[in-house]
RNA sequence: GGGCGAGUGGCGGAAUUGGUAUACGCACGACACUUAAAAUGUCGCUCCGUUCGCGGAUUGAGGGUUCGAGUCCCUCCUUGCCCACCA
């Protein structure tokens, strides 16, 4: 018998598979399409954390050829974005050079690995084939209204010298480069992603959907809907009013003034009537030079200026009240104006302590049944004013703060004896009748900020003009393709380095025929990955963004592996793309992806985050020569639970390798003669079972172990029968593809191993005929027998009732009673 | 501050979902093979005690429910990730 080598057969099969197309066989009745997140390609190549997801799709694909399906599964590139682009403004080159040297890397390392990838449906966002569809996906955007533009302050890198998006940012900080943001007005494209708030949120719940419990639930606190209630408060002098947003309109009595943001409109409008404007001047100025990062670190310490001269009155009791600018009310959230209640919301109550501003109490601290009758509340309430009760008097002298629901209290007027939850009810249809206010859901999720002022991009199609005003560069005009420019370096002026190339800029109406400009923003690097799984299914197709025969026949994605710091990114954004081409019938599926699996991190072996800065990485081209794929393919899947971040360790390889070595071993162990041995084929059935729901619920870990427990058995036989080392060879093809085939062959069988089938697990090889019955006394182990599994419980007490061990337990004591478990336990309970 | 999760040997982890805690693997130790080492194989490996039969303790801490709890409930401690002045 040959040695096991790796490297020998590991290319000779990768070699076979891709030349024979082993996998490409589409036309089977049964469907499945599993995808991994695609990589940025960056120059340093992957670390061996990278592989982890691609290893269970590939898994993952490789049991579903077996059971019969026809499986996409693709691999390409979003090689739009910075590095690329960063590499391009230090070389003076196109960052097209980059990007395809750092592709050509990344293919070679991931070929190694023996995946079941269609190199034919190999994508690349930077391809103008490619990104032609995302321009029109624009284009389409724009068309319904979807795509607009905009001159609200965004978040501005000053080093990126870019606009960002929300979710580009990081504790206030560009994501990219670690820059503070910056608030900075400026011309922009926006997608008006909050029209599909609602249903991002909903479909969540749908059966479409079959996502982690982790992932719905950032993406639900991302979006972050609340109901409340918008209403106006009229500023006494003047005929204006604010309007400010509430989800607790039952606190309105304990207002005690009002806050808007520094952006806010009105401050320009009663301007004539602010006795201190300079001083709010100032205060906006200094205001917007804050800071994304200033204004968070500052949380604690809140500021905020009186607009003195004006009064703004309560509607529920016509009190009359202050008026203040302060940034801790955010802008663009609900109406940019709260009403404060220090005495129920902290954020106000911090606000109050600091300018010393009135604190009132409307809200008792207590749940109270909706049958409790006013005077009981009453008597209560008296109770705790004579006891004097600190905690509650507190809330009343402004030293403490209450933010949940109780019961309106003093001051309360009408609605006084109400909970929370009725009071709002009540004084929402107050306001409501008298039109001075209505329900109003609100969102945390803003709009998508969709242009940055880059080069490496796709170019925005749209072309502006001066009697048509902004166009859509026409379908068949499309790809807009990104020029060449001598300089890559950002602009910093709002234009990106495409508005220096004047013979692109200028250009002719595609509405009127006259002059027009071309938008010269880019897009994000997130356009290209919202539909990039459609692209698969159908890669060169240039009529259609997707055949729509195709596109049934394979949407849903069935299966989506990828990193969690994608739920409420990239995984946002696809979903909101996803929707609106449903909505526009270029898609039958309201929900891309079906099922999503998050990977776990592959740490270092010192439990940081592999990166170059720690030179800390695990090159897998190091591993694989060293173990082969099979050893680092079987390692990753059982190092632990799939979704968790585990420390990598070479010297687990080493044991998967052993394990791989072993079942290669067990070959001397074949004989052509049957051999008849029901305690084996008990073992093999069981693992066939285990193995199989194992992979479908991602525990690959524990599929491996129980292959392992299946070996070593096999290992210790003198002989074993040809069927059944074939059956441990199907079984571990899926997680070791060149050794199974390898040993395959060597058997003699023709066709690849890939084209067998799944094996299926007999229930009656299952049922064990003896078991080990554990006797307990008091619930404490106290012997085990080998008996008949299905022994009565009669039987089973009259047996545990002769062994010594039992005997001596029980001694002189009484038998109280005793528990069966059948093929399980018997527990004897005895008094003490 | 809010949301979601996790705490089991020296280490990664397993435990049929309330029924043998520590499977499988790593590391470690002893022995065999060897001139020697590596590789390989066999045995051992939670802790304490032991007359070597076994006995006791043990799943972050404490309490509860139960014949029986790593698993369910309550309190606390530690820790990971995500979001964060969203009214």
């Amino acid at each position: 018998m040959d040695k096991y080598e790796p490297k020998k057969i590991e290319a000779k099969w990768q070699k076979y598979w891709d030349k024979n197309g082993t996998y490409k066989d589409y036309g089977r009745k049964k469907r499945f399409y599993a995808l991994d997140m695609f990589p940025y390609p960056s120059g340093a190549g992957l670390h061996v954390g990278h592989p982890k997801g691609y290893i269970a799709t590939d898994t993952f694909s490789r049991y579903k050829i077996l059971q019969g399906y026809s499986v996409i599964h693709p691999m390409g590139w979003d090689a739009f974005g910075l590095p690329a682009e960063n590499f391009a403004i230090k070389n003076k080159t196109n960052p097209n050079i980059f990007t395809a040297k750092s592709v050509a890397i990344f293919k070679k390392q991931l070929e190694k690995f023996g995946f079941t990838y269609d190199w034919d449906r190999e994508i690349n966002t930077t391809d103008p084939g490619f990104y032609k569809w995302t321009q029109w996906i624009f284009t389409k955007l724009f068309e319904k209204g979807l795509a607009y533009e905009s001159n609200e302050p965004i978040n501005w890198c000053p080093s990126c010298k870019t606009g960002l998006s929300n979710e580009d940012l990081e504790d206030g900080k560009c994501e990219r480069c670690g820059s503070e943001i910056e608030q900075k007005p400026m011309r922009q494209w926006v997608l008006k992603m909050t029209d599909y708030a609602d249903r991002l949120l909903y479909d969540l719940d749908s059966e479409d959907l079959d996502w982690e419990d982790m992932i719905v639930e950032q993406q639900r606190n991302w979006i972050g809907r609340s109901e409340g209630v918008q209403f106006e408060l009229k500023i006494s002098g003047t005929n204006e009013e604010i309007e400010v947003y509430t989800t607790r309109i039952d606190t309105v009595f304990g207002m005690t003034y009002v806050v808007v943001a520094p952006e806010h409109k009105i401050i320009e409008k009663i301007k004539d009537k602010i006795e201190n404007y300079p001083e709010i001047e100032e205060y906006i100025l200094r205001a917007n030079k804050k800071t994304a990062l200033e204004r968070t670190e500052l949380q604690k310490e809140k500021t905020g200026v009186e607009i003195k001269g004006v009064k703004i009155i309560n509607p529920f009791n016509q009190e009359e009240l202050s008026l203040f600018v302060a940034d801790y009310v955010i802008g663009g959230y609900g109406t940019g104006a709260v009403m404060a209640v220090p005495a129920h919301d902290e954020r106000d109550f911090e606000f109050a302590k600091k300018y010393n501003l009135p604190i009132k109490g409307v809200i008792f601290p207590e749940k109270i049944d909706s049958g409790l009758m006013i005077n009981d509340i009453e008597e209560k309430f008296k109770k705790f004013k004579e006891k004097s009760d600190k905690s509650i008097l507190d809330i009343w002298k402004g030293n403490r703060v209450f933010t949940e629901d109780g019961v309106l209290w003093d001051n309360s007027k009408n609605y006084f004896g109400l909970t929370s939850q009725e009071a709002r009810k009540k004084m929402t249809a107050w306001l409501e009748k008298n039109k001075l206010g209505q329900k109003k859901v609100n969102y945390k999720m803003r709009d998508w900020v969709f242009s940055r002022q880059r080069y490496w991009g796709e170019p925005i199609p749209i072309i502006h003009c001066e009697k048509c005003g902004a166009v859509a560069v026409p379908e068949n005009q499309l790809p807009v393709i990104l020029p060449e420019v001598e300089n890559y370096e950002p602009t910093g002026t709002g234009e990106s380095p495409l508005a220096s190339i004047t013979d692109w800029v200028n250009t002719t109406c595609p509405k009127c025929g006259g002059k027009g400009k071309r938008e010269t923003n880019t897009m994000p690097q997130w356009a290209g990955s919202s539909w990039y799984y459609l692209r698969y299914i159908d890669p060169k197709n240039s009529f259609a963004l997707v055949d729509k025969d195709l596109e049934k026949k394979w949407m849903p994605v069935d299966l989506y592996v990828g990193g969690a710091e994608h739920a409420t990114r990239h995984l946002l954004y696809a979903r909101f793309w996803h929707k609106f081409l449903f909505d526009i019938g270029a898609v039958s599926t309201k929900e891309p992806f079906k099922r999503l699996v998050h990977v776990g991190l592959i740490l270092a072996e010192d439990g940081k985050k592999m990166s170059k800065r720690w030179g800390n990485v695990v090159n897998p081209d190091d591993i694989i020569s060293q173990f082969g794929a099979d050893a680092i393919r079987v390692y990753e899947m059982f190092m632990g639970p799939f979704t968790q971040s585990i420390a990598w360790s070479t010297k687990g390889v080493v044991g998967t390798k052993r394990f791989l070595e072993k079942v290669w071993k067990i070959q001397e162990k074949i004989s052509e003669q049957e051999i008849v041995n029901n305690k084996l084929n008990n073992l093999i059935h069981k693992t066939i079972k285990k193995v199989g729901e194992d992979i479908e619920n991602f525990r690959f870990n524990t599929a491996i172990s129980a292959l392992m427990i299946l070996a070593n058995e096999m290992e210790k036989q003198s002989e074993l029968s040809i069927t059944n080392y074939q059956l441990l060879i199907t079984l571990l093809s899926p997680f070791a593809p060149h050794l199974a085939e390898e040993l395959w062959r060597n058997l003699g069988n023709k066709k690849s191993i890939f084209q067998e089938a799944w094996p299926a697990y007999d229930l009656e090889m299952i049922k064990d005929e003896e078991i080990e019955l554990i006797i307990q006394i008091n619930g404490k182990v106290r012997d085990k027998i080998i008996v008949s599994a299905d022994i009565s419980e009669d039987e089973a007490k009259k047996i545990a009732l002769e062994r010594e061990k039992v005997k001596n337990h029980i001694a002189e004591k009484e038998i109280r009673k005793n528990i069966f478990v059948k093929g399980r336990l018997i527990n004897i309970v005895i008094s003490l």
